[in-house]
DNA sequence: CGCAGAAAAGTTTTT
DNA sequence: CTTTTCTGCG
């Protein structure tokens, strides 16, 4: 389809593509004079990126050089040069955030009065924007609904029950991600392959998808992926509608094109090509610039694919490929570590970072061991508040973890010690309960046919609609085939309901109407607060007695203050569909806790990069299931978290992890080993030992994480060594912190409290208050006794810390290793179980001293059969099996 | 019909 | 370990 581009015409043939190589040429020379101001600053590669607007331009920006600000500079040259007016400009990103940020960093650059730019957005906004114009074309009116996950599961839980499949064999959730991977992909149900087809619902799969795109166009629907099918669909279909926005954008923009999928790049090239509308505005290449980082490449697992960034001058011949190399944002050790790392992968188009940033004094990355996840956050925690009390701001510092159950340790731990911190990318504002039961009143109110919104709202509050009174509205919907609502009003009529739930849905449905009667009069904010008042919704919570109830209502609150952005209530419910993202209230200083995924793009003065364990990271699913090119994506989420910092970045990774409330040992990671030495410290200890700062370590070798014998393991260290040579049993003199872990003892009540507020307010930064109700021995640091007790009791201490599926993590006596033995106690779910013993008289008697692995030395205070109640010296009375503690 | 308690299942990353 | 779903009772 670029067959009528000449293949021959110079890469920078055009003229600017001259002034593009002149600025090349001066590299590293003055800027040439009367440059524009936006032009100066930038370096010769930036500059090139910037000015050579005509023809296919490929920039490979590394992390950190500036690609943003090439983007944004790039769209304010083609404005100020007058190459376009901005509704000329298609601009793409993926997530809104970054679409935002260039619409503000735009207007800076322009001066503000470019209010348009109605083409930059999302591929979804813009997807969007595109199918309500064309709406009719794939059988939706332009008003159709767009459906989030949730929505989406329910109707797919529908179909299947309608299909007599049993929807616990084939759930729901796994057909959405299916059906989500064929849209990724662009597969209609015709085009889906025969073997996917099969794999769901013996077979059915492929008259499912059919099925619920029938379901979705009956609805008025569509979901995310068909914001992006039906256009491709629609430009395939419709060349003169695709003509209209070949003539319309003379501009094509996309950001992080690394991460596009399949559908995303054939919907771009329908745009990007070549046609004769273009051609006749005397366009002879496709105006199209992508950025991108194929290093940074981490979406594959939901369809990215990183062969769209390699293969781009295959489909854009003639296209001029720019390097930004220079890095404005680490240092050398930084760029050091994350570049050695990186050039294990092989897919790779190559790029070699480097940085002006040079300085002795700058820290080397460090890594760091620890015992347990527990450890781990106690550790991380205390460095956060050294380093707060030496000036640097929480804003400027982030977790960035690989999956997301790794958060709640931080987080608890946080809570405890009152460090302010923000969880972001957990559960968004628009996909709380409160917001989408409001959300779902709204759209029945602007969208009568909406039936998915209104079973979730029919009977919410309670209105003593029950399973009865609804199947009966969805037989006379189906038999008459009309919308819920529309049969409700129906059936209210009759009498085939019982007196009771027909005066509620005739309720219901006279509130409806009445609603949608005042949706052109009335304001619709005060609509909104008026719909949610009069429906019992706002009542519902306010009667609520439990913990979250009040936060739910301060959403709600901020739901309809968020509506006064929008000029009306159908104009707010397009807005919220799309945008998943609630803004962060930047103003309290507070550590981020994020993703890995969710970091891209961000970057901190300080980065801690926890959980560097084989499994964990890389995560055994991807190796599972991507084989070396899920290593590989793995190994660039690696290197995206390494980059996100500026100044220091602290790696960390620990012996043993509790996984699903089991605790596992781990091995360190392959991506430690793969960081050169010379830009990587390996701490001594962990830094609740106080032991960080000081050197590093001597035998640095390849085999130094994962070596097979004790002394060439992790637990080899110089620091790891000290610790155990310091802690004897019950002799761990440890380092700070410790008045507040055992000050906390017996502190209760609040810790529900605090926990619930945690989950239900997860993005709001706050500062942690309360205790923890199970007590401050839960806190102490479990490493000196454990240690020297597994150093000391085992013969084979790794192939120990190997086993797998113990409930504690592996510690002397009854633990891991007694209980791999036929009929050795075991510790399941905190409780102490007895397998043989249950008989036997007790080794122990009342006053015996005895020692615990966990809670240290204490007394017997009781002895009943084989369990025991001691007064521990630090940790206070516990009942506790015979098995785990021995004579001391 | 609604609620509360108990059992069961599920757990990477998300526009 | 948490969250969701089912069951049984009021």
């Amino acid at each position: 389809m670029d067959e009528t581009r000449d293949p021959n015409a110079a890469p920078a043939g055009r003229p600017k593509g001259g002034i593009a190589a002149r600025a090349l040429a001066a590299r590293g020379g003055p800027v040439a004079p009367n440059a524009a101001d936006y032009l100066s600053g930038l370096n010769p590669e930036q500059r090139a990126a910037v000015e050579t607007t005509e023809g296919p331009v490929l920039v490979l920006a590394g992390a950190g050089t500036g690609k943003t600000r090439v983007l944004t500079t790039r769209i304010a040259h083609i404005l100020a040069t007058r190459r376009a007016f901005p509704s000329q400009i298609l601009a793409v990103t993926f997530t809104n955030k970054a679409a935002r940020e260039m619409k503000t960093r735009i207007g800076h650059l322009v001066g503000g009065e470019v209010e348009g730019m109605p083409w930059l957005g999302t591929f979804h906004s813009i997807g969007v924007k595109i199918l309500r114009r064309h709406a009719e074309l794939v059988g939706l009116k332009s008003n159709f609904t767009i459906l989030d996950t949730d929505d989406q599961i329910r109707l797919i839980k529908q179909l299947i029950q309608a299909e007599n499949l049993d929807d616990k064999r084939w759930p729901a959730r796994t057909f959405a991600n299916l059906m989500d991977g064929w849209k990724n992909k662009g597969l209609t149900p015709d085009k889906i392959p025969e073997g996917d087809a099969r794999a769901f619902a013996n077979g059915k799969g492929r008259e499912l998808y059919r099925a619920y795109q029938d379901r979705l166009v009956s609805l008025n629907a569509a979901d995310f992926g068909d914001l992006l099918m039906h256009p491709i669909a629609i430009f395939q279909n419709h060349p003169d509608v695709l003509a209209d926005y070949h003539k319309r954008f003379r501009y094509i923009l996309v950001d992080e094109y690394q991460d596009t999928n399949v559908a995303q790049y054939l919907w771009l090239r329908l745009l990007a090509q070549h046609s004769a509308v273009r051609a006749e505005a005397g366009q002879d290449k496709v105006n199209v610039c992508c950025v991108g980082d194929d290093d940074q490449s981490i979406y594959g697992w939901r369809g990215a694919e990183v062969d769209n960034i390699l293969r781009f001058e295959r489909d854009f011949p003639g296209a001029t490929v720019i390097r930004l190399e220079r890095n404005y944002r680490s240092t050398e050790h930084i760029l050091g570590a994350a570049a050695g790392l990186i050039a294990n992968n092989e897919d790779r188009l190559g790029k070699t970072l480097f940085t002006d940033l040079r300085d002795p004094e700058h820290e080397k990355v460090t890594v760091n061991a620890g015992w347990d996840s527990e450890e781990e956050a106690r550790a991380i925690g205390e460095e956060i508040e050294q380093l707060q009390r030496k000036g640097v701001k929480l804003n400027d510092m982030a977790i960035l973890v690989r999956a997301s159950f790794q958060m709640r340790e931080f987080e608890d731990r946080f809570v405890t010690l009152g460090l302010n911190y923000r969880v972001i990318g957990g559960p968004r504002f628009y996909e709380r309960q409160e917001i989408r039961d409001a959300l779902a009143y709204f759209r029945c109110v602007c969208q009568p046919a909406d039936d998915l919104a209104f079973e979730r709202i029919v009977n919410t509050p309670k209105r003593g609609l029950g399973d009865a009174a609804i199947r009966l509205l969805h037989d006379y919907a189906r038999a008459k085939g009309l919308p819920l609502i529309a049969a409700a009003a129906d059936i209210v009529q009759g009498d085939e309901l019982k007196p009771r739930p027909r005066a509620a849905l005739a309720d219901v449905v006279r509130n409806f109407e009445r609603w949608s009667g005042l949706l052109s009069t009335m304001r619709h904010t005060d609509l909104g607060e008026m719909i949610l008042d009069e429906s019992g919704y706002t009542e519902m919570w306010q009667a609520d007695r439990s913990a979250e109830a009040p936060g739910r209502l301060e959403n709600l609150k901020e739901l309809i203050r968020s509506m006064d952005d929008y000029e009306s209530l159908p104009g707010f419910l397009e807005h919220i569909a799309l945008v998943m993202d609630a803004e962060q209230n930047a103003e309290t200083d507070a550590v981020s806790i994020m993703t890995l995924h969710s970091a891209k793009g961000l970057e901190f003065e300080t980065v801690f990069l926890p959980g560097w364990e084989e499994g964990l990271f890389p995560h055994q699913r991807s190796l599972d299931e991507g084989g070396r090119s899920g290593l590989e994506e793995e190994r660039r989420l690696a290197y995206v978290g390494i980059t996100r910092g500026k100044r220091r970045v602290k790696i960390w990774f620990v012996s043993n992890r509790r996984i699903h409330g089991m605790w596992q040992s781990t091995i360190p990671s392959r991506f430690l080993d793969e960081l050169p030495e010379e830009h990587v410290e390996v701490m001594e200890a962990s830094a609740s030992y106080g032991g960080y700062g000081a050197g590093g370590m001597g035998g640095y070798g390849a085999s130094r994480w994962d070596g097979n014998a004790f002394s060439t393991s992790s637990y080899g260290t110089p620091g790891w060594r000290r610790a155990q040579a310091s802690g004897g049993v019950g002799g761990y003199a440890g380092g700070r912190g410790r008045a507040i872990e055992y000050g906390e003892s017996g502190v209760s009540g609040s810790d529900a409290r605090s926990r619930a507020a945690a989950t239900a307010d997860k993005y709001i930064a706050r500062d942690g208050a309360g205790g923890r109700s199970s007590g401050g021995f839960e806190e102490a640091p479990a490493n000196g006794p454990d240690r020297s007790g597994f150093a000391g009791r085992l013969t084979d201490p790794f192939s120990a810390n190997r086993s797998r599926g113990a409930n504690q993590p592996p510690r002397k006596g009854g633990g891991l290793y007694s209980s791999a033995r036929a009929g050795g106690p075991r510790e399941i779910e905190g409780t102490l179980v007895a397998k043989s013993v249950a008989d036997e008289p007790s080794r122990f008697s009342v006053g015996d001293r005895v020692f615990h692995i966990k809670f240290g030395g204490g007394t017997v205070a009781l002895v009943e059969g084989n369990k025991l109640t001691v007064d521990f010296d630090r940790a206070g009375q516990k009942r506790v099996l015979e098995g785990f503690v021995e004579p001391a």
